[in-house]
DNA sequence: GCCGTTTTCGGCCCGACTGTTTTCAGTCG
């Protein structure tokens, strides 16, 4: 029983009380517990286990005896009985955009819709444009948010968005009607994956923006276009929403679109502490209330100072403490892509890299690095031509000729020999104390035998922690995003474990990893742990994965004190003890 | 179902769009 199925459950009797057509303030309880649980730090399980989650804000009584039935037993009788009434394919037919609980029920109780075959079938044939509330437009639409469905996942990660959005942003500032735009939602939240990007405008001409916007070229579909808003599919199935307001109400409005929804819960609630209300246009007076009319904003910065709060990043806005912190002026100062002085994990061709050594060196250089760490693949890692001691040692030589070239050319910059060194199945390394003493510093990863129990693997990855010559743990869950899962392993304990010995922890830049994931890095440095952002580049364009890294840095709260790449050359050659090239 | 509190129950965020309806329900964000 993990974290993620605590919260599985309450999301499923959410679901299950919707097609009930229960209480809606009792179907967010059991949402709001769901985040609650997903969201906390420490080990929730464990704690409902042992009954004990009083005390946490979201989980009243109720919540707690489900959660520690459903954590000591491993299911929940509540939620058995609730699923009993309902097949369970239903749940397929709430992925197809345009169908809810409602509509479900609907089909379900008149049709015997209960899956999306059978839902197929009654849109083909005429028989839910027969039914009350339904039309032809109905079926029309829901065959075609079948057949979008089964072409396109609905969501997307980070790095695959950034391109796209950055050009819309471009093209909707470029309109001459445009007076400010922003891309808010998740993707300035800085979320690791996203379910669509929201565009917000300031203009006093709407439909103008509204009509370029969809006609871009950019655009396969349009799902609606009314005179304020708009949403459309990208070619790549990424769905994008836009708004358009005054410039008046442009602050409060990305204030709200950028949300989280959590974030604005909390935010409004404040407002009404205040006498005011607070919505997607503008803070006013509570009815009844006697206060004045508060001024424009124009900036989010103005509307957080109003309600007495320190301005709140974005990327922190997921309601874990930072309105609290803000108002007590403890929110830390964050990392800027500008902090970065160099970076560690990087590949060559030497292994599986695209780029040779001197290609990623002149990379780093452009891009202003003070220093590069090259970490090619260990000998066990070869699917990914990984070097053995001799290709090794040929390649410290190589590092060293080119580090004297550059003192002799008076360029500022060196490269530091390390190695990404396969973390065997034992916990062991995959080279010899004497080689690994040889290099400049140590990524020690796990490549394969991804399907260890999680005390296995915990203890695997602690053991390789625990070895002196290890600088720093690499990819630390192993996960692709939206392809593999994360392994088995007690993230915690390790965080431990990397505290008691000083090892540094990576934040693997890779849009497809991004791991560990931000949720951790609180505990971490709480605990004093260090992170290093690396992009695990592969070549020389990848070295611009570092920005992921900052803005998932951000989200983790990470200050330049808490990221070891934001350290001078010199600092990190006392750190990893080395004498300057002579 | 949770919270806060005037400790016993009322309030819980709400606006835009679509389709089906003929004034509004459902969905979405």
């Amino acid at each position: 029983m993990t974290r993620e199925d605590l919260a599985a459950t309450l999301e499923e009797i959410a679901l299950l009380l919707e097609l009930k057509g229960e209480n809606p303030f009792k179907i967010r309880a059991y949402r709001t517990g769901a985040d609650v649980v997903q969201q906390f730090a420490g080990d929730i399980v464990a704690k409902a286990k042992e009954g004990d989650l009083k005390g946490i804000k979201g989980i009243g009584d109720a919540l707690q005896q489900k959660l520690h039935e459903l954590a000591s037993t491993g299911k929940l009788e509540y939620n058995e009985n609730l699923r009993a009434e309902f097949p369970a394919t239903l749940f397929d037919l709430f992925k197809i955009q345009g169908l809810g609980p409602k509509k479900i029920k609907a089909l379900y109780e008149s049709l015997g819709v209960d899956s999306v075959d059978r839902l197929k079938e009654v849109c083909e044939s005429g028989e839910m444009a027969e039914l009350s509330g339904f039309g032809k437009k109905t079926a029309e639409k829901v065959l075609e948010a079948i057949a979008f469905r089964e072409q396109n996942a609905d969501r997307f990660r980070l790095g695959d968005v950034a391109v796209p959005v950055a050009e819309i942003l471009d093209f909707l500032r470029s309109h001459p009607d445009c007076l400010r735009a922003e891309a808010a939602g998740s993707y300035r939240r800085a979320k690791e994956t996203v379910h669509d990007v929201d565009f917000l405008v300031a203009s006093s001409n709407p439909e103008s923006i509204i009509e370029s916007f969809v006609s871009q070229e950019l655009v396969s579909k349009i799902i609606a276009q009314g005179s304020t808003k708009a949403s459309i599919y990208l070619e790549n199935g990424l769905q994008c929403d836009l708004r358009v307001v005054s410039n008046d109400e442009f602050a409060c409005a990305l204030a709200y679109f950028t949300g989280s929804k959590e974030h604005n819960v909390a935010m409004r609630v404040r407002a009404l502490e205040r006498g005011y209300t607070l919505n997607e246009y503008r803070l006013s007076p509570k009815e009844g209330s006697e206060k004045d009319e508060p001024p424009v904003f124009e900036s989010e910065e103005q509307l957080y100072d109003f309600l007495g709060l320190v301005y709140v990043e974005p990327e922190l806005r997921e309601n874990t403490g930072e309105v609290e912190a803000a108002e007590s002026g403890d929110l830390p100062q964050l990392i800027e892509k500008e902090n970065l002085r160099g970076t560690f994990h990087n590949h060559t061709t030497e292994s599986d890299g695209k780029n040779t050594l001197e290609e990623m060196a002149e990379a780093a250089i452009d891009l202003g690095l003070e220093y590069l760490g090259i970490a090619d693949h260990s000998r066990s890692s070869f699917q990914a031509n990984g070097l053995d001691e001799k290709r090794l040692r040929s390649q410290i030589e190589e590092i060293g000729k080119l580090n004297r070239k550059f003192v002799g050319d008076g360029t500022d910059f060196r490269i530091f020999t390390g190695n990404e060194v396969d973390i065997l199945k034992d916990g062991s390394l995959d080279f010899e104390d004497d080689l690994l003493g040889e290099l400049d510093y140590v990524v020690a990863s796990v490549h394969n035998a991804m399907t260890l129990s999680e005390k296995d693997m915990t203890e695997r990855i602690i053991k390789a922690v625990s070895h002196p010559a290890v600088t720093m743990l690499g990819h630390l869950t192993g996960r692709l995003l939206l392809q593999r899962e994360a392994y088995a392993v007690n993230v915690p304990a390790v965080i431990d474990a990397c505290a008691e010995t000083g090892t540094i922890i990576e934040l693997n830049s890779n849009p497809w990893r991004l791991d560990m994931d931000w949720r951790w890095w609180k505990l971490a440095t709480e605990k004093g742990v260090k992170c290093a952002i690396n992009p695990d580049a592969h070549r020389t364009t990848q070295l611009d994965y570092l920005w992921f890294g900052v803005r998932l840095a951000r989200k983790g709260w990470l200050t330049r004190n808490d990221v070891v790449n934001t350290m001078t050359r010199e600092e990190i050659e006392e750190l990893f003890q080395l004498d300057p090239i002579s």
